[in-house]
DNA sequence: CGGCAAGATTGATGGATGTCGATATGTGCA
DNA sequence: TGCACATATCGACATCCATCAATCTTGCCG
C-alpha cells in the first residue's frame, strides 16, 4: 500500500523549484488521474495481465453459443480445474465475464460492451 | 512459466468426450489465441496493470508540451526517484513511451498510436 | 438415500513485482 | 579538474500472485 502525501510542505516546495530552474521540473500539478480512479482502472488491466486469462476471454468470445463450462475450458489451456475457476473468477470481478449456473454446470459468457469499455479506459487516460 | 501440452493423446481425449456427454464438454477445439500470442499481449497489460503507472501515462499524455523528465514525474505520484524510473522503464519496454535523453534530463512522451493499439488488442480478442 | 460428478474454496508454495536506500553513470558548469 | 545534479542500476525486502493438491458444496440420478 502506497501512501500518497500531499500537503501544504510538498506544494510550496514546487513552487520554489520553479522559480529556481526554469528549463524543466514544471511539476505537472495534480496527476490527471487521482490515485483512487487509478487503481480502480488498474484492476481491470491487472485481470487482463495474466496469458492465461487472455486465452480464457478468447475462447468465450469465440464459442458459437457465447457461453462455455469450466469443463470446456480447462483442457485446452493445460490448468488444473481450481485454477481456471480461480482465474474465471478474477476475470468476473473485473465485470469481463458473466456467471450462470445451470444445474452442476457453470456458464460463463462475455458482458457485452466490456472489452470495448476497458478499450476506452485507455483512450480516456 | 506453464507448460502448454498439445499431442495427438489430448485430441483423441477430447474426441472422446464429445461422443461420451453430448450436453456439456465440448471443449472449444483450440484456444482461439496461442500461448505465444497470449504471453505477447499480456506482456502490454502487466505495463498497464499498476495503478503508478497509469498515472505516469496520464501525466505524460496529459502536458501540453508531449513530453515530461523524471523529476516532473516524481513528486505528485509521492514516490523515490529510483521507483518511477523503475516504473517508466517498464512503460518503454511495453513500447508505450519513448524516452529520449537531452542533457542531463531524460524526456518521456507517448509513442504516437500506442494507446489505441493497446486499444485494439482487446477487440481483436 | 447414497454415490457421483462439476465446480468452488482452502492452504501451501515458489516465483514475480513494487518499493526503497545506496550506489553508479553521465552531463553541465565553475 | 572537480563538484553538483539528474537519472539509472543494484541489492534487499515485503507483498502479491499463479498454481496445485486436497477438500467442501451442491445438484443429478440410480
Amino acid at each position: 500500500m502506497s501512501i500518497y502525501v500531499h500537503n501544504g510542505f510538498m506544494d510550496s516546495l514546487q513552487i520554489l523549484q520553479s522559480t529556481v530552474d526554469a528549463t524543466c521540473c514544471v511539476p505537472s500539478a495534480e496527476p490527471a488521474l487521482s490515485a483512487e480512479e487509478a487503481q480502480q482502472k488498474a484492476l481491470v488491466f491487472k485481470a487482463l495481465a495474466d496469458p492465461n486469462r487472455l486465452r480464457l476471454l478468447s475462447m468465450v468470445k469465440a464459442d458459437e453459443s457465447g457461453e462455455s463450462c469450466v469443463c470446456d475450458l480447462t483442457e485446452p489451456l493445460g490448468l488444473g480445474q481450481p485454477t481456471v475457476s480461480h482465474h474465471l473468477k478474477i476475470l468476473v470481478e473485473a465485470g469481463l465475464l458473466h456467471r450462470e449456473k445451470r444445474g452442476t454446470w457453470a456458464y460463463y459468457s462475455l458482458v457485452p460492451g466490456a472489452l470495448e469499455r476497458a478499450a476506452g479506459l485507455l483512450a480516456a487516460l
